[in-house]
RNA sequence: GGCCCCUUGGUCAAGCGGUUUAAGACACCGCCCUUUCACGGCGGUAACACGGGUUCGAAUCCCGUAGGGGUCACCA
C-alpha cells in the first residue's frame, strides 16, 4: 500500500440561510488561494443543518456567484469527490453515529430537558448575575435505566457535549498565535438536535475530519467556538487541523461587522451594479492581506502565488472602502481593449439589465463609442448613461444651450449648420471639422468656449462629453445636422 | 456582564529595536493638461490611543489604562 502524500485541503462551507455577502467571498478567495498556492485542494460543502432558516434556492445562487467571481472548487457539491456526500443534510446518519460514539466514551450525554426548563434556568442564572448562561448538567446525573426508559418511551432528547470543568484548552491560530481558553467558560453545547440534525459544531468537526480538511480559514467571529471544536477533536482522538482566523469586514461608516442579517452588501449585487470580477477579486485580496510592497494591482494568479497566512492582518475589523473599489474597477475597465469591454458589457447587460439596445446596435459602432467613453466609466452600468446620445436623440434644454453665449446661440448654431453642410461626407472627420470650425469662430469673433459649449450641448444634450469633434465625427453628418437644425428651427418659430 | 481578540492618517495599510524628519494606494485639496467631463502628470493636508517600564535607542518588546470588536442558541 502506497502512503498518500500530505495534501493541503481548504474549504468553504456556505449555509443556505441567505445570500453570500462580500466578506464571505473574501474568505472564499483566501481559501481558494491558499489551496492553490500549496498545490492542494479547495472544497465546497453545503451546511444546511438549520431547517428553520433554510432558504430555498439560495445555495445554487451562492455557488453561481462564487463561480462568477472566478473561484471554482475542486471537490464538493456539483463536482463530487471521494468523501461525499457534500451536503450535510444527506449525512445525518454519520453525525448520529459519531454523537453516539461520544456518548459511549463519556464525552457526551443525552439530555431530555424541555425548552421551558432551559429558558427558566437561563432566567434564574441571569437574576443572580451568573457570568454566563450555561446548562446545569442535570441530565448527566440520569441513571442508565432512566435514559434507556426515556429513549424507549420516545421522550425528545438532544445530545450534549460533556465539557470538563477545569481544563485549559490550548490551540494555535496561524494568524493570531497561541491561545488558551478555560473550559469552565464553555457551555455543554448541544451536538445533536432533537430533530436528529447535528449542530454546526458537531457537523463541522466530523466533516472536516472525514473530508480530510487540513486548514480552516474562517472569520474571526468563529474564534470563541474553536475551543469547543478542539474538545471534540480530542474526544474523538483526531489530530487538530490548522486554524487561521481572518479579520471580518465592515462598511466604512459602520462599527460592526457585516453579516447577512444586517442588510445588503451581497456579493452578487456588486456584479449587478457593474463591477468586474477581476476588480472585485483584486480589491478583496487586500482586505486583510498585503504583499508588503507598493504593487497593488494583482491578478488572481499573482495573488495565488504570493498569498501567505503570515501576511494576513491580525486586526479584528477591516473596512470595505467603496471609493477605492470604484477607482479600481475604473482602472480595470481602462485596461480592457474596446472589444473586450464590449463583451463584458454585453454579458453584463444580458444577465442584469435586460438586453438593452446594445443587443440591437451595430457592434463596430458600439466599440467606437466605447473608445470614447471608456476613460469615463467606473462601472459597466455607466455605459447606459454615458452613451445615451450616441443611440437616441437627446432631450436638449434650451436654457442649457443658451447659457454659454452672450450672443444669439441660434446664430452660432446656424453658422455651424452652414459650415458643416459644406463639409463633404468623405471629409467628415474630426481634423477637417475642427479646422473649419475654428475658421468660422475666428471670423465671427466667438470665443472657443461659447461656441463649442453651445455646439456640444446642442448635439449631445450634455455639458460633459468626450472631445467634441470625436463625438461629432462618430455621430455622422446626418445626425449632427439634424440635431442642430431642429434647435435652430424651434427657435425661429 | 463573563470569556476572547484587536488598536499606525478619513479608508486599506508598509513598518517586525537604529536605514523613519513613519512608505504606498483610495478619498480630499491645489496646480498642469483642456472648448466640457474624464484620463494622465506634479504637489499638498493628514497617523504610531494614553501612561508606565525594558533598552544607548521603541510605532516596533513588557505591564497597566482607555477605546473598539467578537462571542456567550436545539443559528451558522
Amino acid at each position: 500500500m502506497v502512503k498518500k502524500p500530505f495534501v493541503v485541503k481548504t474549504r468553504i462551507a456556505p449555509s443556505p440561510t441567505g445570500d453570500f455577502h462580500i466578506g464571505q467571498m473574501r474568505t472564499v478567495l483566501y481559501n481558494y488561494a491558499y489551496a492553490k498556492k500549496m498545490g492542494g485542494v479547495f472544497l465546497l460543502r453545503i451546511e444546511d443543518t438549520d431547517r428553520t432558516r433554510y432558504v430555498l434556492g439560495v445555495e445554487d445562487r451562492i455557488m453561481d456567484t462564487i463561480m462568477d467571481f472566478g473561484l471554482p472548487w475542486d471537490e464538493g457539491v456539483r463536482v463530487g469527490g471521494e468523501y461525499g456526500p457534500y451536503t450535510q443534510s444527506q449525512r445525518l446518519d454519520i453525525y448520529k453515529k459519531y454523537a453516539l460514539e461520544l456518548v459511549e466514551k463519556g464525552f457526551a450525554y443525552y439530555c431530555f430537558c424541555s425548552k421551558e426548563r432551559i429558558d427558566e434556568l437561563r432566567k434564574a442564572q441571569q437574576e443572580v448575575h451568573m457570568p454566563t448562561t450555561k446548562y446545569d448538567k442535570r441530565c448527566l446525573t440520569l441513571s442508565e435505566e432512566q435514559v434507556t426508559k426515556n429513549l424507549a418511551q420516545g421522550v425528545p432528547y438532544v445530545i450534549r457535549l460533556n465539557v470538563p470543568k477545569d481544563q485549559v484548552i490550548k490551540f494555535r491560530d496561524e494568524i493570531i498565535g497561541d491561545l488558551e481558553f478555560p473550559s469552565r467558560d464553555l457551555d455543554d453545547q448541544v451536538l445533536l438536535k432533537s430533530d436528529g440534525f447535528p449542530t454546526y459544531h458537531l457537523a463541522v468537526v466530523v466533516d472536516d475530519y472525514l473530508m480530510k480538511v487540513t486548514h480552516i480559514l474562517r472569520g474571526v467571529d468563529w474564534l470563541p467556538s474553536t475551543p469547543k471544536h478542539v474538545l471534540l477533536y480530542k474526544a474523538f482522538g483526531w489530530d487538530l487541523p490548522i486554524f487561521a482566523h481572518l479579520p471580518n469586514l465592515k462598511e466604512v461608516d459602520e462599527r460592526k461587522k457585516m453579516s447577512k442579517r444586517r442588510g445588503s452588501a451581497f456579493a452578487f449585487e456588486f456584479l449587478k451594479e457593474g463591477y468586474l470580477s477581476e476588480a472585485l477579486v483584486n480589491f478583496l485580496m487586500f482586505l486583510g492581506w498585503n504583499p508588503g510592497g507598493d504593487k497593488e494591482i494583482y491578478s488572481l494568479e499573482e495573488f495565488t502565488a504570493e498569498f501567505s497566512l503570515e501576511r494576513v492582518q491580525k486586526t479584528d475589523l477591516v473596512s470595505l472602502d467603496r471609493d477605492k473599489l470604484l477607482w479600481m474597477n475604473g482602472h480595470y475597465i481602462r485596461q480592457l481593449s474596446d472589444a473586450d469591454l464590449y463583451d463584458k458589457i454585453s454579458s453584463w447587460a444580458k444577465k442584469w439589465a435586460g438586453d438593452l439596445y446594445i443587443g440591437n446596435s451595430d457592434r463596430d459602432y458600439i466599440i467606437k463609442v466605447l473608445s470614447l467613453i471608456k476613460d469615463r466609466m467606473k462601472l459597466l452600468s455607466d455605459f447606459i448613461e454615458l452613451s445615451s446620445y450616441f443611440f437616441t436623440t437627446p432631450q436638449v434644454e434650451i436654457s442649457m444651450v443658451s447659457s454659454y453665449s452672450r450672443a444669439n446661440w441660434s446664430k452660432i448654431l446656424g453658422g455651424f449648420s452652414k459650415i458643416f453642410t459644406g463639409v463633404d461626407i468623405k471629409g467628415w472627420n474630426k481634423e477637417t471639422l475642427e479646422k473649419v470650425s475654428h475658421n468660422f469662430i475666428e471670423e465671427e469673433k466667438y470665443t472657443n468656449k461659447e461656441a463649442f459649449m453651445t455646439l456640444r450641448v446642442a448635439v449631445t444634450g450634455s455639458q460633459a462629453t468626450p472631445p467634441l469633434f470625436d463625438v461629432i465625427e462618430l455621430l455622422g453628418k446626418d445626425i449632427v445636422l439634424s440635431r442642430i437644425n431642429t434647435l435652430v428651427m424651434q427657435n425661429s418659430i
